[in-house]
DNA sequence: AATGAATGAGAGTTCATTCAT
DNA sequence: GATGAATGAACTCTCATTCAT
């Protein structure tokens, strides 16, 4: 494979175009969604020829998978390196939602690309955000079980219920944040639901 | 204007085929997603030429959006009327929480469209379904502040952040049980749920 | 054939709602042409069924057709009508040029229907117009072929010429009418043009 | 941007393809008529895809729009750069209408275009005909009245009608002979009415 | 590697006409 | 005679993808 000065496959993940043309994608999806997205529309976006993205990509829906794969992956690789130092239940969770509402922050176009895209992706693009939506939940579903057997969880929830019901308060908080413009704190309203999940809405 | 034997128009709502194209969008859509579902699909599911679609609606965005529109406004009618008789914060919870997922079993097509298409619709077909999310969430914000005057909640919590939580939280449930075929109990499940909203999963 | 009371037949020439459509297409095509004007356009401004056209019409096309015939016949009819006792080359030419000019007023949708759909007719919808035109153009060659023998005008110059001039000067200052909304005396304009074309616009 | 040999971009006009579908289009339309003519077989006898159209016209509509304006343009040109030489005001009328005589040998297609489809499109595509025509007669008004001015014509003519009876005249002897086959030397022809419209055709 | 002109299948929608009532 | 719901062929236009340059 031909390689650049720095050692990077001139067409792969990591070089200039690839790379214009992901955020390219991204940005144009998130104002118009993917079926009103021409693939000329993200070339001229990324300044690039029409035919240019199928050097870099198979297809439309390969450019808009492959945004959405980067993203879990870096998700899950970011929670996972963090949690080599961070090891509390209550910590992780707090953790995990945290990175959860930052992604309006941190890449706002893919964010709303993910909350718009990718259940339809799941399933007619392919099946693979269900995958990565299992992992996020199987994330949890582990904290929880590790709580339950501390003693510091009770044993009557189940720990399925659980995942998901944190994941759907987060993913929704994020949504109506994204669609309403309304704005909050990452990190404090992430302890606030987690306060909630743990210790209930009833007073003592 | 020629009418049915129970009085109602032959075209228009209750008439046969308005109601056999809605289910055969609802149908077609929920198994190939909006912009893969061409409206001879539709015509062909409901039996009926691709031209009398036109007959009963405006456009094929027309179909959607009353199919999903139907459905907002049976819920909020199906919610506000039991909340006639059954009044306590805590029954009010769980009633909206079981039938919210209930709509698995009610009708899955509709369900299935619901999850994959709404977010789209929001923000490319119209901004209907925001007003219905609204409202949905309107409902459980008065139920949360009643019950903070009444001293049965925490005062300290946000009542937007809870229920967004709880329609976050079903929303999701709901999602996953479509999508991977788990299957629960929706009484308990919400039950459940609520609990944990009130409660928490700390052990006292 | 069945007949009503008055003996004319019930859907044939004559009747109520055969008129009413013929009225109704020309003031719907006027509006918005032959190709932008529904069937179903036609019959609702008739204040009849879709299907009523097609009992006394043979087709879209024929309606249109039958105007137009109508109204050549009735120019026809009158002016050979006032031959009988109008027997002056001038006189004649300046009647005719006055009838001509005066459709403007006598039923001005017609007339845009004739200005904009009789070419087109003519090679599309059949070449009966082409005959009407004829039928004009001969009733002027035979008045100037008779002014000629007469010695009243000049030997020299083509009758045929003569009456496409006529012709198509009247149409274009009736056009332009219509179109601009330009206004004139119909028949002090039909004498200025007659004249012009007898004496010529150059000072003796 | 890619050039042709000749230094024009490939596209727009002047480029091969351009040039074809355009002459494909006055084709088609002189044949059967604009609305009786699929952009498919307008295409196909350009020897293109159906799609390709769409490179080098905005629609249907500016395929004959450009056809036609072109048309105007060159009359128009044309006959300007002609009278900086040719000053007479009997000589300028003369060439006016020689010119709009020929345009039967010119381009019959797209003379035939102009005669069906013009009136058409200044009320249903746009107004821009009728800029076009308005050009024309202003031209001959100019030269009207400078003849008056000169005391060579009648002061006591409009120069509005004389000019709507030259325009109108030229007109239909073009479409007579388009329609029914009569051919004509234009020149001559264009001189005889000329003459008939100066000096009239009653003997002196 | 990069281009962008060209393709053509397929989309949503309209509408002249028919026919059961 | 009158209706108008229903049909389905035909329309204009879009766009993912290819390939000669």
């Amino acid at each position: 494979m031909k390689k650049t000065e720095n050692g990077r496959p001139a067409s792969g993940p990591g070089s200039d175009k690839y790379e214009r043309i992901l955020d390219a994608a991204v940005a144009v999806i998130a104002e118009n969604g993917y079926f009103n997205s021409p693939v000329s529309a993200i070339a001229a976006r990324a300044g690039v020829a029409d035919g240019t993205i199928y050097l870099y990509f198979k297809s439309k829906d390969d450019v808009l998978r492959t945004a959405i794969d980067t993203m879990f992956e870096r998700f899950h690789q970011q929670v996972t390196e963090r949690f080599e130092t961070l090891t509390g239940a209550r910590e992780q969770l707090e953790y995990i939602a945290q990175v959860h509402l930052e992604s309006h922050t941190v890449n706002r176009n893919l964010a709303i690309v993910m909350q718009t895209e990718v259940r339809q992706s799941a399933r007619f693009i392919s099946e693979f955000s269900l995958h990565h939506l299992a992992r996020y939940i199987s994330l949890v579903r582990e904290i929880i079980r590790r709580g339950q057997s501390e003693g510091i969880f009770r044993q009557d929830v189940s720990d399925g219920v659980v995942a998901h019901v944190l994941f759907g308060a987060m993913d929704e908080l994020l949504s109506s944040a994204l669609f309403t413009g309304r704005v909050y704190d990452a990190k404090s309203t992430a302890a606030q639901v987690v306060d909630m999940l743990l210790n209930g809405i009833t007073p003592r």
